[in-house]
RNA sequence: GCCCCCAUCGUCUAGAGGACUAGGACACCACCCUUUCAAGGUGGAGACAGGGGUUCGAAUCCCCUUGGGGGCACCA
């Protein structure tokens, strides 16, 4: 019983799902998935103030896309619940009640006006901020007097005075505090709901979490955590604290904050899960790419699917060391998916992102394109700016956009009437469509990109556009003509205004 | 300020005393391929933070320094 593995991610509603609490999740599941163990989500809804409406949502829904199921919690059930903090407040009482009767925590009066200024007060004196214990050492005449006015009071731990608390993580072994620089936390609030070192506590234990994984920052508050666990008479389950997830700058943890790009542009990075969807990131990519953080499969391979991964993963092998996050990796990484991706498959995952940019479009329809980007996408968003034209009419290109850098405006019309001739009575397959251009080219003397940009630009509006003859060829002898006159047209004006 | 954690190319990492002339990947540079852009191929540049130990031998073990990160709420 004890030795089957239980692992839970415990997120708090308070905001959409981060890559940060993804990856905790992901690592919690995998380790799950490999030892056949048993993966619970809890959410940790005990701050009433910070709740944030939907993100309970969307963290279930962020979770799901990236594929990692829960095997108890919201939606499933399971023995152990609630998995709803909100729903387990008598436990917490219960347990807060038990610390109080075995004098390992004590009631506290005292108002957030003075813990302010206690705090303050510290602050000035070079002390570290944090409370005086002020109510713990209250006189029991006191303490009656405050009971009887009804003074509002919250559950603190009684933390020893003196000695050293040491606890022991997975990955590195014994950590020792001394006791002198802890503080005596909260463990109840006045609203009567727990803070996390109360419910996280409780809950593992009676969830029977067999291993803790959670960020690095909250090494710090662990060793009251194993004072908790020690004043109950509980064992401890095995903790492994996960390395944090830093921001590309490696300032700091990850998070939302505006950066300057090479370009000037400044922009908001993107941190949660649902963006990096809505960015057109495929979830098998993000998956893969964040378990690379602070894990690696193997010496010499980085892209590897989740089978694999679930195979392969051991908690020893897990770093100790931040890890940052490379953008730029992530978007390698997904093209490497995108590319893998069967080509009926990317037509399906694209038609959301087609009609996102006013593009309604069947994956049917979209299918015989694929060729033409799969291997020019980094996500999935990028295919209306290489695929738009097949469906609207191509943006009119200005004439000199029209004009390769060695050409003239009058050599370009020249070329462009040619190539409208040409492909006026060509056979309408690929490749005839390229020998005859190709041949034509020579014919005019000139090379290859000096006749097909300009009708490249005729027919797609752009400069950077998918493989020529594909794009001719799926656009139709019709409208290939009809782009040419007009560019032909553009030409001539501008020929005439030369002059 | 106090406490804690961490430390291999710019970044993600392999490495768990001799196999290291420190390997792979992203990014970068050059060349090749090429109708643009990609993709692909070849090659290049690029790291064991510093200093002490331990050892026949240290990227690997220990200590110090430095640097980075985290925490110090009636938030999680």
């Amino acid at each position: 019983m004890t030795h089957h593995v239980r692992v839970r991610f415990a997120p708090s509603p308070t905001g959409y799902l981060h890559v940060g609490g993804a990856r905790t999740a992901l690592f919690n599941w995998l380790w799950a998935r490999h030892t056949g163990g048993t993966f619970i989500l809890r959410i940790e809804d005990t701050d009433r103030k910070r709740l944030v409406p939907d993100s309970l949502e969307d963290i279930q829904e962020s979770l799901r896309w990236l594929g990692i199921e829960w095997d108890e919690g919201p939606g499933v059930g399971g023995p152990y619940g609630p998995y709803f903090q909100s729903e387990r407040l008598e436990l917490y009482h219960r347990y807060a009640q038990e610390l109080l009767a075995r004098g390992a925590a004590y009631r506290c009066y005292c108002s957030s006006e003075r813990l302010a200024r206690v705090r303050e007060e510290r602050r000035r004196r070079g002390e570290p901020p944090g409370y005086d214990r002020h109510c713990r050492f209250l006189a029991d005449e006191e303490r009656a007097r405050l009971e009887a006015e009804g003074a509002p009071s919250v559950v603190r731990l009684k933390v020893p005075e003196r000695g050293t608390t040491t606890v022991h993580d997975l990955l590195r072994g014994e950590i020792t505090f001394e006791n002198e620089t802890l503080e005596d936390v909260v463990l109840l609030k006045s609203d009567g709901y727990p803070t996390y070192h109360l419910a996280v506590v409780v809950d593992d234990h009676l969830m029977e979490i067999s291993h803790v994984m959670r960020a690095d920052e909250w090494i710090s508050s662990f060793p009251l955590h194993a004072l908790i666990y020690r004043a109950l008479g509980w064992e401890l389950p095995t903790f492994v604290h996960l390395p944090m997830i830093l921001d590309p700058t490696g300032k700091g943890k990850l998070s939302k904050r505006k950066q300057k790009r090479a370009d000037g542009h400044v922009e908001e990075n993107m941190t949660m899960v649902r963006e990096f969807r809505e960015a057109g990131y495929l979830p098998e990519a993000l998956f893969n790419f964040i378990a690379t953080l602070g894990w690696a499969y193997s010496g010499d391979r980085e892209v590897f699917g989740v089978d694999e991964a679930i195979a392969r993963f051991e908690l020893e092998a897990i770093r100790k060391a931040p890890a940052v996050f490379s953008y730029e990796k992530l978007e390698w990484m997904n093209g490497v998916y995108i590319r893998a991706l069967p080509a009926e498959e990317l037509a399906r995952r694209l038609v959301p992102f087609m009609a996102r940019a006013g593009i309604e479009v069947t994956a049917e329809a979209l299918l015989p394109l694929i060729p033409l980007v799969q291997e020019r996408l980094k996500t999935l968003a990028d295919a209306p700016a290489y695929l738009d034209f097949f469906f609207r009419d191509a943006e009119v290109p200005p004439p000199e956009l029209l004009v390769h850098k060695k050409m003239d405006v009058e050599s370009t019309l020249r070329a462009l009437k040619a190539a409208r001739d040409a492909l006026a009575e060509v056979e309408w397959t690929e490749e005839a469509i390229e020998s005859r251009l190709r041949q034509l080219a020579g014919e005019l003397g000139l090379k290859a990109g000096q006749l097909f940009q300009p009708i490249r630009v005729a027919t797609t509006g752009k400069r950077v556009a998918p493989p020529l003859f594909g794009t001719l060829y799926h656009l139709g002898r019709e409208r290939v003509l009809a782009r040419v006159d007009r560019a032909i047209e553009l030409l001539e004006t501008a020929l005439s205004q030369q002059e």
